[in-house]
DNA sequence: GTCCGGATTACCT
DNA sequence: GGTAATCCGGACT
C-alpha cells in the first residue's frame, strides 16, 4: 500500500511538479520520534519560473535538483535559515518543492527543545525556517533521500510517509517572498484548506 | 575581490 | 505591522 503511494508520488515528481506539490499534501514529514503532517507547499520549475533555483543553471549549492527526483534540496538563506525542498522535474527540467509549514503530530517535546523551548504549538512548524530549526535539517541533510526506497530504515534519517488521508480541498495562491518580476504571479503555493490555521503567514481565510 | 539581495524570523511598537 | 539581524551564493569587475 505504502508502496503504491511512493511509487505514485515518484511519478508524479518526475513528471510534473505542479500536482507533486499538491499530492505531497497531506504526507508526514518524520526523523526519529518527530512527526508532523505536510499543510502548506510550493512549487518551483524550470525554465519559465526566474524563482526557482535553478533557473540560471546547475551550480554547486543547487546540483540536487539536477539529479533524481525525491531528494532533498536543503539550502540557507537570510543568514539564519535552513530552507527544505523536495527535487523534481519537469521533463528535462529541474525543479522542486519547498516545504513551508506542517502541523505537528509527534515528538513535539523535542521539537519545542531545537526551537529554543517556544511556548505555542502553532509556532513549531508554521514557516519553513521554523520546520528546519525544529527538525534540526541543515546542509547536512543536501542530497539525502525522502521517499525512494533507497531511503534509510524508519527513524534513521528525515524520511516522508504517505499519510492514507487524502486532502479534500486545496487552496492556491501566489508564493511567498518573491520579488516583483520573477514569478510573484505565479499561483504555485497549495494549502490543505482543512489545515490552513497550521500554514505560514499570510494564512487564507478559514 | 567586491557587492547585492534573498523561497525568513523574532521582536518591538 | 514594521524592521533589524546576519551570512552565503551568484553575478560582475
Amino acid at each position: 500500500m505504502d508502496q503504491d503511494a511512493f511509487a505514485s508520488l515518484n511519478q508524479l515528481l518526475e513528471q510534473d511538479v505542479i500536482l507533486a506539490a499538491k499530492a505531497l499534501l497531506g504526507w508526514q514529514i518524520g526523523w526519529g520520534e518527530m512527526r508532523a503532517q505536510i499543510v502548506e507547499v510550493e512549487a518551483y520549475r524550470t525554465p519559465d519560473d526566474r524563482a526557482c533555483h535553478a533557473h540560471r543553471g546547475q551550480t554547486k549549492r543547487n546540483r540536487v535538483l539536477f539529479g533524481p527526483p525525491g531528494f532533498a534540496y536543503v539550502y540557507f538563506t537570510y543568514g539564519h535559515h535552513w530552507m527544505l525542498n523536495v527535487s523534481a522535474h519537469e521533463p528535462g527540467n529541474a525543479a522542486a518543492v519547498l516545504i513551508r509549514a506542517a502541523k505537528p503530530i509527534s515528538g513535539l517535546d523535542e521539537m519545542r527543545v531545537n526551537r529554543n523551548g517556544i511556548r505555542s504549538d502553532f509556532e513549531l512548524l508554521s514557516g519553513p525556517g521554523k520546520i528546519c530549526q525544529a527538525f534540526q535539517i541543515t546542509g547536512a541533510q543536501d542530497g539525502m533521500p525522502l521517499i525512494g526506497e533507497d531511503r534509510l530504515p524508519g527513524g534513521e534519517s528525515l524520511q516522508f510517509f504517505p499519510s492514507g488521508h487524502p486532502v479534500k480541498a486545496i487552496y492556491e495562491t501566489v508564493r511567498v517572498g518573491i520579488a516583483q518580476g520573477k514569478g510573484d504571479e505565479l499561483p504555485w503555493r497549495f494549502i490543505d484548506q482543512k489545515e490552513g490555521a497550521w500554514a505560514s503567514r499570510p494564512r487564507p481565510p478559514r
